[in-house]
DNA sequence: CTCGATAGAATTTGATCATATTCTGCAGCC
DNA sequence: GGCTGCAGAATATGATCAAATTCTATCGAG
């Protein structure tokens, strides 16, 4: 499951270099994750070679490692594809949602620093500009960052590792979601979020988590609906 | 997340042949459900790619896939080990497995039919042999079986391979646990497992999963507070 | 003189690539 | 319509390069 790898204090003197695999892992993940490979899509060994001018090993254990995460789907006959959910799959993903990322959330807020609690506003912040501007990839990324930075704070990396996971298989999905319904009317649960964080109240934090889960799986529901 | 490839049916004349790079993950992910590796042992490519025989492209590969699924872990300067869990880290497989271990056996309560009943009272027969024989690595593969049987009853892909996921993570303490305590006070909730599911009631069959988990992880605390 | 530390060499292991082989899917032919 | 051959893509190997650890020999301090 990868998972988040905070530098941050690493890479002193900008020396340290990533494995060539290690990036395309990365920049796969950030294309599953922010729209330009959509549900269904096929993915090729040779087309990222191309695309992305690097070799084919690492291509491979970045595609098996993204198979792993669920991001994408192994076709049986050597064919891989980005999965587009089933109703089922977002009912079980909603389960599990709701299970751990409260959760979260709630250890989140008894741990959490102010100097956190700032970066989450900001993030914040830049993801409503987001949203008044229409820019779709800005809002996901941002969104994205906001609820992983949030469960960086909550020193439970199993928890944190699972949570990424299942962003990763939803994240083609809630792509889709924005491409029909546009940014405009988005959940925003993440002031009641600051708010509870604020005050370290975990039940509350924990509760809005469930409200910005609840909404946002609910809209993914009603496209899965509208295209079967 | 790999999961489960249910052959069963598959494979017709025996002809499929699953490709070398499967075969790795499978081999190595039995080493480690199943006790050859220790927690905190090395795991170099190239001494998989002699051990097994194996090109290391496929090596490479099954152990990107486990390193995903959490089987094994990365140390940063390219070292891959088996990890050995934490108090911290077995509290959130703890609160991960009860709440979706139990969930999955309701379900599967709601859905199982009488065949596979059956099945799991086989398993259960021969786990409980094991148990009588001392035999660790029988009772292990047993247990395991009839869980991820059960699971596979569940029609929730996601939720079983998540558990699936965690049993990876906590297999090679198990198998520590076995090595201290024997084999001969392991919890048994199989029983009641059985009877709740021959009368298709769900609560009773998350009650007892509940139980079963609860058993197994305390005795895990306990070794881990050993060793520290 | 012995012990310990350290710099540099040697070895081990990981990362990447070029290449050969195998398999799948498709198109054209019988 | 079913079979055969062809093209392209995936799988798998071994060679090669790079990095990290380990080993060793030398030097200095006690």
């Amino acid at each position: 499951m990868n998972v988040i790898d905070q530098d941050t204090l690493a890479d002193r003197q900008s020396s340290a270099k990533p494995p060539a695999h290690e990036l395309v892992y990365r920049q796969l993940r950030e294309h599953i994750l922010f729209g330009e490979l959509a549900p269904g899509e096929a993915v090729t060994i040779q087309g990222l070679v191309q695309s992305l001018g690097a070799g084919m090993t690492p291509v491979r254990e970045a595609i098996r490692r993204l198979i792993s995460d669920g991001a994408l789907k192994f076709q049986g006959n050597r064919r891989v594809s980005v999965p587009s959910l089933s109703a089922q799959e977002l009912e079980e993903i909603d389960f599990l949602r709701k299970t751990v990322e409260p959760q979260l959330a709630s250890r989140a807020a008894t741990l959490i620093s102010d100097a956190a609690i700032d970066r989450l506003s900001k993030i914040d912040t830049a993801l409503d500009a987001s949203i008044r501007k229409g820019d779709v990839r800005g809002y996901l990324r941002g969104n994205y960052q906001f609820h992983m930075t949030l469960y960086a704070q909550a020193d439970a990396p199993i928890l944190h590792g699972v949570a990424d996971q299942l962003w990763l298989r939803f994240g083609p999905s809630l792509r889709v979601v924005c491409g029909r319904f546009g940014t405009q009317n988005l959940p925003d649960r993440h002031k009641d979020l600051l708010d509870a964080l604020k005050s370290g109240d975990a039940r509350a934090a924990a509760h809005a988590m469930t409200q910005d889960v609840e909404q946002g799986n609910s809209q993914m529901a009603q496209v899965i609906k509208d295209n079967a």
